[in-house]
DNA sequence: CGATATTTTTGATGGTTGTCAAAGCAGCCA
DNA sequence: TGGCTGCTTTGACAACCATCAAAAATATCG
C-alpha cells in the first residue's frame, strides 16, 4: 500500500481487527490525468482516499460552465459522507488531475464495521461538522464578498498557511473556478494586485509582498460578531 | 413539553432510558420577535430544537449586509453538528422571527449519552450528510445560476412541494436574502414573472400559473450528469 | 528543437444586478 | 380612525463582472 491508511482520521481509531477488515475490503485504483472517476448522479456505493495525485470535484451547469467544489490532495478522503444516505448518488463529478492513485472502500462493508466503533463515528461526525462549517464559510464568501475580495482572501489564507512564497496547487483556470471567478477576471485581479505591489506573480508562483494590504481587500475576511476559526 | 421531542429524528432511536436522560437535561427558552439567541462566534455548548415560531440563521458582512443561511421551522434542530468540534463557536447569528419557543440541550451531556446509541449516531450522520448535500446544491445555485434562475428555482421547488398556492414563509426581504438577491431585485423578478403570466402575486401569497415556464427559467435546476434528489 | 495545442493574458463591450432615492402600502397601536 | 413605522415597490444610474475575440505565453510531443 503506497500510503499509510492507518494514519487517516477515519481509520486511526479502529482496533487492529477492525482495521484488518478495512484493508481486506479496500481496493486501489489508478487514474491518468483528466480521467473521470465518477459522474454526478452515479450510484455512490463506495468512498475514496487519495494516495497520490489530486482529484477535482466539480459541478456542471447545462451551458457547460464548471464550478470546482474542492480539490482533494493525498491523505484525504472524499464522498464518505454519502454512505449514510438512503439512495446516494454522487452530488459532484470527479476527475483526476495528474496521475492519481486512490484507495476505494465499500460503503456497506464499512458501515457494518463502523457499528463496532463509536470512536470512529465521533471522528467522522467531527469531520462532517468541519465540512459543514467550511461550506457555510464558502457560501458566505460567495454572497457577502466580491470576486476581488475572494481572491484576496484566498491569497491571504495561503500566506497565513505557507508563508510569502506560494506555489499554486492547480492551473489558474481551475483555481479561478474554485473561487467562482472567470479565468479572465482572475487574471485581471492578479494583475491589479501586482500593480499595487501587493504580490508578485511569476507563472504559478506568487510572492506575497503586503499581506496586510491583501487582508484589507478581503473586506469581510472575518465575520461580524466573532471569529470563524476555532 | 409543548412539542413531542420523541418524534424528532435525533431522539427517535433512543431507548426509553436514554430519552429520559435527554428530557432531564433539556431546558426550554422563549424568545420574542427579533430577539437574538446567539451571535456568530459565541461559544457553542448546546444545540436547539424549535417548537414554535421560527429561527433565522444568518451571517453579517462588515458593511452590515446580511445573508440568511437558513430559516428553522418547528420540529427541526439546529447547531447540533457543532458539538463534535473541539472549540465550537457558532458560525452564524440566530434571532427569532415571531414569538419563538425552543428546547435547548447541553452538548456535553448529550454526547455522553450518544456514545450509548450507535443508531442515533447513524441518524445524525445521515442528517449531516443531507445537509452537506444541500449546501453543495446551494453553492451550485449561487455560482452556476443567475438571480432570476434562483428565484425561479425556488418557486418551482415550492410548487413541487405544496402545490400552486404558495404562502411565503417569511417577509420578502428575508426570502430575498435567503436567495442571495437584493430586495429590490427580488421584487423586480417577481414582477417580471407576473408580466409573463408565470405567477400571480398578492402580498405574501403567490399562485403558480405556469410551473413549466418557471422550470425553464431555472436553467440548471438539475445538475448535468444526473439528478440531485434521492 | 520546432510545431501544435493549451493556458493565460489583454482589450473592447454589454448585461445583470447592486446602489441610491423616493414613493406607495401595509400593519399597528394610541 | 389617524398617524406612525417598517416593508415593498418603482425608477434612474453606475459598477462589476461576464462574454467575445484575439494575441501572447507556456506546455506538450514527435
Amino acid at each position: 500500500m503506497p500510503f499509510n491508511l492507518r494514519q487517516t482520521y477515519l481509520f486511526a481509531r479502529l482496533d487492529d481487527d477492525q482495521f484488518q477488515q478495512v484493508t481486506e475490503f479496500s481496493r486501489t485504483i489508478k487514474l491518468n490525468d483528466g480521467q473521470m472517476l465518477f459522474q454526478a448522479g452515479d450510484a455512490a456505493d463506495r468512498f475514496f482516499l487519495v494516495t497520490t495525485g489530486q482529484i477535482k470535484l466539480y459541478r456542471l451547469a447545462m451551458n457547460g460552465n464548471e464550478k470546482v467544489i474542492e480539490i482533494i490532495s493525498p491523505g484525504h478522503t472524499f464522498a464518505e459522507a454519502l454512505m449514510f444516505l438512503e439512495s446516494p448518488g454522487f452530488p459532484v463529478n470527479a476527475t483526476a488531475m495528474g496521475t492519481t492513485e486512490l484507495v476505494t472502500i465499500d460503503n456497506a462493508q464499512f458501515l457494518t464495521m463502523l457499528r463496532g466503533s463509536v470512536d470512529t463515528c465521533f471522528r467522522l461526525m467531527a469531520d462532517m461538522s468541519q465540512r459543514l462549517k467550511l461550506l457555510i464559510k464558502e457560501i458566505d464568501d460567495l454572497t457577502l464578498q466580491s470576486a476581488t475580495g475572494r481572491v484576496a482572501g484566498f491569497l491571504w489564507g495561503k500566506w497565513d498557511a505557507v508563508g510569502a512564497n506560494i506555489e499554486l496547487e492547480a492551473p489558474k483556470g481551475v483555481l479561478a473556478s474554485r473561487l467562482s471567478v472567470k479565468p479572465e477576471t482572475f487574471s485581471r485581479i492578479l494583475h491589479n494586485f501586482s500593480e499595487q505591489n501587493l504580490i508578485k506573480v511569476k507563472g504559478g508562483s506568487i510572492t506575497v509582498l503586503d499581506p496586510e494590504g491583501l487582508h484589507a481587500h478581503a473586506e469581510s475576511a472575518g465575520i461580524c460578531g466573532g471569529s470563524l476559526s476555532p
